[in-house]
DNA sequence: TGCCCTCACCCGACCGGTCGGTCGGGCACG
DNA sequence: CGTGCCCGACCGACCGGTCGGGTGAGGGCA
């Protein structure tokens, strides 16, 4: 049974239609990747499908339906890989695990998906918008209620569940700017690296803070170089 | 005594042009974050700074060139006041904190410059993509000597400082998606946030990583999801 | 003081190119 | 003989950028 109608499914919309259209939306996240969402034309997509440009159309309405293609094939399968990890009892700082590496493994298996997914969601038409909206919302709610649990369980010391999501996928993402497939790094060896930095900042610290005391309100920075601060 | 000419020059491009064209610059990046660079025509622009098409050739060559000033007026203070914040001597982590408070203060001062900065270099021209690529490499690296330098200190754990790097800018750099001005959290507290939860992740383990046992080589993750993973 | 020249600043009207998208039709397979 | 798939040729809109010219404040000069 499908979703709620509002948060939208996957490729129902075209009916049936051949794995030829997925091949297509691949394609164009790793071309939009490579030489730009504005800078690719649909005529240059077209040639690097070896298509004439009409055809393009006859998978997809408009380059728009493309690029939201592009979201929906992120950002569904994610959502619903973590709510069945959700849903078999393991420890919380598991499943965060295994959501990071379930990122890093989109950015080796699909490239450009993740900028695309970042950078241009903007560009999507009210309607799906406000959709892939939706969707971003409720797979941040269930990373909080991740978090939360992590909280409860004893697990990690008690956080502000929303930023410390926020921190946590500020690190993650991120890694769309900096990661390189054929790197040093394995999708999975980084996922745990960034991981395993996050659970320490994260985890009840026996000492109380034993690195440097908290400098909030003395730290009025270096006045001689406020005012050359435009 | 200026950098060196590839780093590049604020506003000695176009000799003394009063504060208007300093004006221009901030409301076109505000004006970028409402409505897109791309949807965001020059004639628009004119309209919202009281001028017509025409009169913004005065000030500016081109479209690209207003977004290679938004990046300047950025990057630049940025990594000035990065360099005389590490020849001050103060702790690394101190530091650390004072450049993630920068970071936030922008966000809150000059909207939509970060949006651009992180979003749009790819849409300028061949030399001045190169340039600004030299001055986020700069950048990047004085946090990774920071960081080091905070390891050789004894303040942090021995950690990668590439990868640590990467992790904190992600943290601190994503804000720029989900912080609000008038929001909760003050730049200055944001930043402190974020700062706290990452020196927790780096600095020494009391107890050798007493949390949640690394679990990189056992977790084959959930094989009845994999293969709906396309 | 009065004149003129300069130059920063401004604009209505226009242009050329690009690009998303369409039209009408062709081919082949079940 | 429909239907999935494909395409050459075309169109309309938009947008970055230009052209030629206008205005007025300031400054040198007689």
């Amino acid at each position: 049974m499908p979703e709620s109608p509002l948060i939208g499914t996957a490729t129902d919309n075209p009916p049936v239609k051949g794995g030829r259209r997925e091949e297509l939306i691949v394609l164009a996240a790793s071309l939009f990747e490579a030489e730009g969402y504005h800078q690719t034309s649909m005529e240059r997509l077209a040639e690097r499908a070896g298509l004439a440009k009409p055809s393009l159309y006859h998978y997809f309405k408009s380059k728009e339906e493309i690029l939201f293609e592009i979201h929906l094939s992120f950002i569904q399968p994610l959502i619903q890989r973590q709510i069945r990890r959700m849903e078999l009892g393991l420890r919380p700082s598991q499943v965060l695990l295994e959501a990071v590496v379930d990122h890093m493994e989109v950015l080796a298996e699909k490239p450009g998906t993740l900028r695309m997914f970042f950078e241009h969601h903007r560009e999507l038409g009210p309607d799906r918008r406000a959709q892939m909206r939706e969707n971003r919302i409720r797979y941040r709610r269930l990373i909080e209620d991740t978090i939360t649990a992590g909280v409860a369980a004893g697990e990690l010391r008690p956080v502000d569940p929303r930023l410390t999501a926020f921190a946590l996928f500020g690190m993650v993402n991120w890694a769309y700017k900096w990661f390189h497939v054929n790197g040093e790094l394995s999708p999975r060896e980084t996922a745990y690296f960034l991981w395993d930095l996050f659970m320490r900042g994260v985890q009840h610290d026996g000492t109380e803070a034993a690195g440097p005391p908290p400098p909030l309100p003395s730290s009025e920075p270096l006045p001689e170089l406020s005012e050359q601060w435009p």
